[in-house]
DNA sequence: TTGAAAGCGTTACCAT
DNA sequence: ATGGTAACGCTTTCAA
């Protein structure tokens, strides 16, 4: 039925084990017979077996990627994290296959990885005690991780993620240059923050030293992952005790939509009225807003490719390449434009 | 370092054909010599090698998952779908590879199914001519379509698809029930026509027939799939020569935001002026737009799980189960309402 | 009911 | 440079 080592070796008047060689180059092998070996294999149409070669040389060839499942359903974001991982570990001649388990199941994440079929594995949304780093770590599994736990043994673990640093800072240099005084952070739910969730609290932190720097006044809202709670949001800073600011910058997804509900409704102007910067995002996803929102586009596929490069390093030489982050980039979709000095001023008077 | 089989069998004092018995029953063991090889199973951790297992098995209990890579990246939609498949495979004891190929790389694709990591191929986005269907059935490998191809000899692989002409024809009724007389549909590109795109070809033939069921003044669209391909779309629909319609039905999702800028541009009120209802969509996406859309969410989860289950079918049975096809669900966010009667006469009149 | 042994299709090592 | 053969860790006959 399927067509053997043994067939073509046959075929090729050599031995099986010559046919190995000849293809994958193990040892030497004469021009004259890996020719031989080669149009005999291409004859018969052979593919070599992957579950075979992979038993018997201890490397499957197979990655794996965990990706929490929750009700919220994949991301634009996330799902670019997977495609560039996925291509990533084509190229390679590795393979990816998916490991959808909640961030709360470790258990079978660890039985799953036991047994065998992945060379290693790709963990996404870590977080601060993320267990399944952990317990992937005790049983010997090779891991790679997106984001990072507050662990110390977990940072010589291959590591990619977001600099959120840089890329806060650079939303709020963009919207500084412009001449903003007064900027607004709608980061994710305040829940997120007990939990750890390293985005939410690297952004934070992140957005507070960027408007320090800049010498701007700065103020953070929490947001529920929803449209109600990107409103809810905007309307606090727009009506709260303080003044309100010209420029706000969103890292919630969801909120955002919200952000951008609100101010239609009060039909204000964007970017007249207020700039908005929504950072961490996509522009596909950005660009379904009116008007479409000026985005710094999350480096999804870059950073699963680099995943994908940095567990194979890991697989091949034995050690950790340095960790990698990579800011997001700014793509200008006109949401964000001068500070209204005029309203500026109006607005601060209660 | 890893436990195998046969230090299970040495614990429980047992022969090792007698723990894979044990362990799998796959034939009948005594109630006492299972009691033993499982609790030396457990006390030594044992996890069964999956490569070795599908080796001897000729069942490698893994099953891939091939989408079309593309510019555009993965739509929410079509993330429903693989997210659906991985966890249904996941249940099943299986595991779900992703394939990433051009649509046309039909060679490339085979090369790998062909090695045999995989005991099945699941296609989405199967067009008209598909040739990776053609393909894979010519090299023997089983696979499940989502969608249908135009070739007779296909219509007996497993297959499961949305449900068009239900879809269209519930949400036509739906905007008939509301009064409305005068509906047009917002259809992908003109080339995907061209290309035997299902989807595109199937919804066209749907809406027509389901308009004309109702006695109702439909209209067709193309729309290239962008913000600006809707909003020209729009335009060319309510500025064109013909009555203007009081409800559209969009399926292109980028161009329903640009239906909705448009809209939004002209200060039209959804569902006073104009009625919008987005088939083969989701809630997630349409809940983004102000105001949020009334959708008809497109199955993806539930096909993803069938496909799966439909191909899991052809494997254990030799036979493929019957199509399946889903109709999208009706999702009221409230962009749909009654027809205004009175701007209908007006916008009728030139 | 259980044990022994022959594969499954490769890689890797040891001779030659 | 090449051939033979023992793993790899399991499933599956075939005997006992």
């Amino acid at each position: 039925m399927v067509v053997t080592m043994q067939d073509v070796a046959r075929r090729a008047g050599v031995a099986l084990s010559t046919v190995s060689a000849a293809l994958t180059g193990a040892r030497p092998v004469s021009v004259a017979t890996r020719a031989r070996v080669q149009a005999a294999a291409a004859d018969l149409g052979y593919r070599p077996n992957a579950l075979a070669r992979g038993l018997a040389s201890r490397r499957s060839h197979v990655l794996a990627l965990t990706h929490p499942v929750g009700a919220a359903g994949l991301s634009r974001t996330s799902a670019e994290f997977v495609m560039g991982a996925a291509g990533a570990a084509q190229e390679r001649g590795y393979q990816l296959v998916l490991w959808p388990f909640a961030a709360d199941d470790a258990e079978g994440l660890v039985d799953v990885a036991r047994q065998g079929l992945a060379d290693g594995v790709i963990v996404m949304e870590v977080h601060a005690g993320d267990e399944r780093v952990r317990r992937l770590r005790d049983a010997g599994v090779p891991v790679a991780l997106i984001g990072r736990t507050d662990v110390p043994a977990d940072a010589d673990l291959p590591t990619v993620d977001i600099d959120f640093a840089a890329t806060l800072a650079g939303a709020v240099d963009h919207l500084a240059d412009l001449g903003h005084r007064r900027v607004a952070f709608v980061n994710h739910a305040a829940h997120r923050v007990a939990e750890g969730h390293g985005p939410t609290v690297r952004a934070a932190a992140a957005f507070a030293a960027a408007t320090a720097a800049r010498g701007l006044a700065g103020v953070q809202v929490c947001a529920e992952e929803s449209v109600a709670g990107g409103r809810a949001a905007l309307t606090g800073l727009l009506d709260g005790p303080g003044p309100a600011p010209t420029a706000v910058i969103t890292m919630n997804e969801d909120a955002t939509f919200g952000v951008v509900a609100e101010l239609a409704a009060r039909r204000l102007a964007v970017p007249g009225a207020l700039s908005v910067l929504a950072v961490v995002s996509s522009p596909a996803v950005a660009g379904q807003t009116v008007p479409p929102l000026t985005t710094m586009h999350a480096p999804g596929d870059r950073l699963g490719r680099s995943a994908v490069d940095a567990l194979l390093t890991l697989l091949d030489t034995g050690a950790a390449p340095p960790a990698e982050l990579v800011p997001c980039a700014l793509v200008d979709s006109g949401s964000t434009g001068p500070a209204p000095a005029a309203r500026l001023a109006a607005a601060g008077t209660p």
